[in-house]
DNA sequence: ACCTGAACACCGTTCAAGT
DNA sequence: ACCTGAACACCGTTCAAGT
């Protein structure tokens, strides 16, 4: 294969910096090493050049995370697009369902992604796209504007296929360090602690930090879906 | 009144450092200028006091944040368990209900909070304490252990007053700048489009930036409230 | 025991200079 | 046009020194 780059050898592997190269560097650094190692120096070292060179292809920190996320959520979008489930007008939840879930199926590789959505103040095209989608499915499914509306609201971050849990130690350092915080409380807290009996005897190995995420998730999204059903229903477009 | 503090009155205002005088300092801090003021060296300014002078009453910045959250949620525990509200055993959803808008009504005083909550990887006794009442009032309503265990993965960080919405700017430029961003799209949001003109005919001055996040939360509690009363009454303790 | 100041290893970002 | 290196104003944290 031909090489553009002039001169000595000494560098054949650099592909010539691009804002497509930069970001997908970023995301495949944030996916291996976490949000925090994405900075502008570590990345530039990642790609071989100065931290500086990166602002050529990116306006500042803030621009790189929004092109991080666009990245990604164009992924989701593409992969929701490709679906060809159930037909909305005849089943509205199982077509939103199978959406959501193919969104959080991809989420579910870029750990960082909700936290850095979260963070973000300015809108995502992208986002902004995903939920055309969802606003779509809702109506043929024969919600009116109104309730559609309450419904993207009530669904929240969880129509994207994530919903954050308030205990999720992310070491077992920090899940024994959770546990033993929890021992510590025992006699002030008889019914988290016999909860949490009942759920490890019915489900052994499971504890406070490590629920079955994806079972819960689907619960969570059942009752939800459920809830907005009978609303649906009530008060038909 | 009497001064501990012997010598020279060159620093009267200041009272001996301690770790509650720490945290409710840097709640303070937090609440004003955001959670990214709250730097050690800031702090320490804040305190007329060297920043390393901090550490004797904090492990490390992340201890500090911990701090601040138990400092708020004892708050939330402090009127939450004060609460004369409607008997659980007779209306459980009202009860839960009372619970969760009485946190949310100190969490809107602290806006930094549900991110701080969020990223924290070790468990908070104070959220713990207060997910104990949570399960009593649940118990008392007459679910099992299994199903409540699951209604608090359902609620997720709504039973403690917030739901993270994925479009919130937060300054009027931000509000603009997705305003223009929506515009640009215009043409591929069909549904969008129309969905935002007969929200803001119903409720003028109300955009996709600013809806009634009042009346959404409870929109979304409710349905998730209903949905998990119609599988407790399937399923009875 | 409590507080200090210098130091270390990092940040994001600006700027003038190189090719 | 693209990349560089020094510099600036910040971080959290360690350490030896002060009282």
């Amino acid at each position: 294969m031909s090489e553009t780059a002039p001169g000595p050898d000494r560098d054949a592997a650099r592909r010539p910096l691009s804002r497509d190269l930069v970001l997908r560097s970023a995301v495949a650094l944030a996916d291996q090493s976490g949000i925090d190692a994405v900075s502008m120096r570590r990345l530039g070292q990642e790609l071989g050049v100065e931290a500086m060179s990166l602002y050529h292809h990116v306006h500042r920190k803030d621009d790189l995370l929004g092109g991080m996320v666009e990245t990604v959520v164009a992924e989701i979008n593409l992969a929701v697009g490709a679906l060809r489930g159930p037909d909305p007008a005849a089943d509205w939840r199982a077509a939103l369902r199978a959406r959501v879930l193919t969104a959080r199926g991809l989420m579910l590789q870029h750990t960082w992604l909700p936290g850095v959505l979260e963070s973000r103040t300015t809108v995502s095209p992208g986002v902004i796209r995903y939920y055309e989608g969802v606003l779509a499915t809702l109506r043929a499914g024969g919600f009116s504007y109104d309730l559609a509306h309450h419904a993207l609201h009530a669904l929240g971050s969880r129509v994207l296929g994530f919903s954050q849990e308030l205990f999720d130690p992310s070491t077992p350092a920090e899940d024994a360090a959770s546990q033993a915080a929890l021992a510590e409380l025992a006699t002030e807290l008889p019914h988290l602690v016999e909860m949490l009996a009942e759920v490890a005897h019915d489900d052994p190995g499971s504890t406070l930090g490590w629920c079955d995420d994806q079972t819960e998730f689907e619960f969570g999204l059942d009752v939800v879906l459920d809830g907005l059903e009978r609303r649906r229903s009530a008060a038909p477009a």
